[in-house]
DNA sequence: CTTTTACCTTACCATTTGGTAAGGCGTCGG
DNA sequence: CCGACGCCTTACCAAATGGTAAGGTAAAAG
């Protein structure tokens, strides 16, 4: 397949996918906005689930290079958690997106049971409890208490990413744009806070 | 309608809802669990799209009157932030299942216009932005500021809820047993020092 | 006794779904 | 020159989708 093609294709899909969930999307709706037809597509991937495992897989890729280059920016294992997480909460459109993408994977493979053995997000959750485990005198920390830290501050982010039509719908534009101007300082804050408690307990 | 066959029509639309979304249900598959056709469902509600609506208008209502309760059960402000919450994050099949839900709402009221006016939520935002600023020291905080405060822990709570089939798939179900057994506390550690920090702030 | 109303049925409909079959066309290696 | 292969097409399919039309039955209302 093309390299350029086949970019356009997960770039294509990875949007509808995130817009509209996986049932919401048919392979030839994803076909037209490509251009071409649905068989077309069918031959590159041969079912509507492989093409969904690729763009999910090609978001778990770059998922970890993304943490990759987090480790290398940063010697401080704390500003490197805080400017990660900054990061991940940067309300761009392709971190809306891909939050939507995952968001939606998380509620769906329960039921989807031909996708739900493939742990995309496995190497990114393990990494991140490295990531807390790093920072001085939080070594001791066990895994699942690690793990849980973590998910407190991606639910938080995540869960902010993806309320921006709602909260507009019932706030309005105004008050989403001081939220939006509010919420990475206090999102900071949430992890100092999270690092100082876990120090307290230990 | 008769008032049991609406209750039980509601309570096997929202577990449908819930696992698999709007689009992943048809009114027929509901129907079938329903025990008749899918033309007696489309009697009591005379489109797909109402009977969604009369789903999440049920939640909303209940989640409303939760949080009256809350509000009757304890005195102290700080208190009740925390019960309220440690409510709302119990991983009981129905918490479970409203949060799903709710996440599948937020991430698809985008798209589907016609949903789109109803903001089910609204109360209950608004009362929770209460209950924040009615923590002594905190009533000085802005709306937005108290929104965000709140909107972390829902982000915190309702991502964890949603989360136990991925996370025993990553790690197992022992792994997993942990995990529910120490988010608990460390919810409420996340709440006393969001709420000590904002005091901080003031 | 008759009419309305609530609740359900079977038939039917056009459209969309994911996917198969078969073939056309250009390019490249042998 | 020729077959193989990558990339695309139109034609077709059975099944499922949300929804309409028309009618039946029983109980309540006039």
């Amino acid at each position: 397949m093309q390299i350029d093609t086949k970019h356009l294709l997960l770039n294509i899909s990875e949007e509808l996918f995130a817009e509209r969930g996986f049932y919401g999307v048919s392979i030839a709706a994803i076909a037209k906005r490509m251009r071409f037809s649905k068989q077309a597509l069918l031959h590159h991937y041969p079912s509507k689930e492989k093409l969904y495992g690729a763009v999910l897989q090609r978001v778990s890729d770059d998922f970890l290079e993304q943490q990759l280059e987090a480790k290398q920016a940063s010697h401080d294992p704390t500003e490197r958690l805080k400017t990660f997480f900054a990061g991940l909460a940067r309300p761009s459109p392709e971190n809306i997106q891909r939050t939507r993408l995952l968001m939606r994977e998380l509620l769906d493979n329960n039921g989807r049971a031909d996708s739900a053995e493939n742990w995309y997000l496995k190497g990114f959750l393990t990494q991140l409890i490295q990531m807390v485990k790093a920072v001085e005198g939080l070594d001791a920390l066990s895994d699942e208490q690690a793990l849980i830290a973590s998910y407190q501050w991606l639910g938080a982010v995540n869960y902010f990413l993806i309320s921006p039509p709602t909260l507009s719908g019932i706030f309005g534009e105004a008050a989403l744009e001081k939220i939006h101007r509010d919420f990475s300082s206090q999102l900071v804050a949430l992890i100092e806070s999270g690092l100082k408690a876990h120090r307290g307990d230990l």
